[in-house]
DNA sequence: TTCCTTGCAAACTTTTTGCAGCCTT
DNA sequence: AAGGCTGCAAAAAGTTTGCAAGGAA
């Protein structure tokens, strides 16, 4: 079953309706060149095709889909939120960024590098990671 | 040199001018249990003692204060900003934070684990990382 | 048929900006 | 004295909400 699918899935199993602007929405965000976007970089670029949807409609599913697990947002320290959709495999494989400060590229570092330090802290501080987020930031190839 | 006289020298060296507002801010930071605040929970806390200074103020030192690296700026993923008085140590020491998603308390993690991650991730991405971001998010002793 | 979801517009929140006057250097 | 800095108010940017109409289950 492809992402697409699995994310319809999730949305039935849970009572939420399939809908016009949903699924105009997931397919698009299924696409690789429609990564790491804002809600309002979205917009312009559904608008296109769909002239008709609202961005309180995408915000409101941006929203809805991250509870879900359909999309990851990632925030910047621009304070902007931006989406991705999420593997939907079982073996959540969580990933990094790497942020360019001159270009803003945003770079992904495919594995998972903190498995074992995160039982490490946890002992330490007697706290219960569920998640993490990790961002480098610096210069790409180009910019450097 | 404590952290207050180091932050002025920065002003002074860069020719800011270190005016009545900048020293209420930075003393302000200085004190422990003001840590982690958005500039409008700043305002709110400074305006009891000084019902004069504007937010703007606030919002324009905040600014120039990560710049020069006399605050750091902390973004959650609620995108509001939050800033702390930096170390200003010789040995730039930097830290992490645990997030509680139950009762937001903040926690910080002293150490920085991740040089030796970042001379791999440098190699293998042709990037070149000066600084990072790593927070965890999960459940404290009290909430978990 | 039910009631969730949408589009639109208005409201809200956080942050930025313009400007005249003040204050540090 | 010069020009950076401030307070105020208005504007901008991003996000949320209310509501009537429309559409999926």
């Amino acid at each position: 079953m492809n992402r697409i699918d699995k994310a319809y899935k999730i949305l039935a199993d849970q009572a939420y309706k399939t809908t016009e602007p949903r699924r105009v929405l997931i397919e698009f965000l299924d696409d690789d060149k429609n990564k790491h976007l804002s809600c309002d970089e979205i917009y312009d670029r559904i608008s296109k095709d769909h002239p008709n949807m609202g961005i309180a409609t995408i915000y409101r599913n941006m929203q809805l889909f991250e509870e879900l697990g359909i999309v990851t947002k990632l925030t910047l320290d621009d304070g902007i939120s931006r989406y991705e959709l999420a593997n939907l495999e079982e073996d959540v494989h969580q990933h990094h960024h790497l942020v360019c400060l001159n270009c803003n590229k945003l770079i992904e570092v495919k594995e998972d590098l903190l498995g074992a330090l995160e039982v490490e802290i946890e002992q330490e501080h007697d706290f219960k990671i569920v998640d993490h987020d990790l961002k480098f930031y610096g210069y790409c190839s180009k910019c450097k």
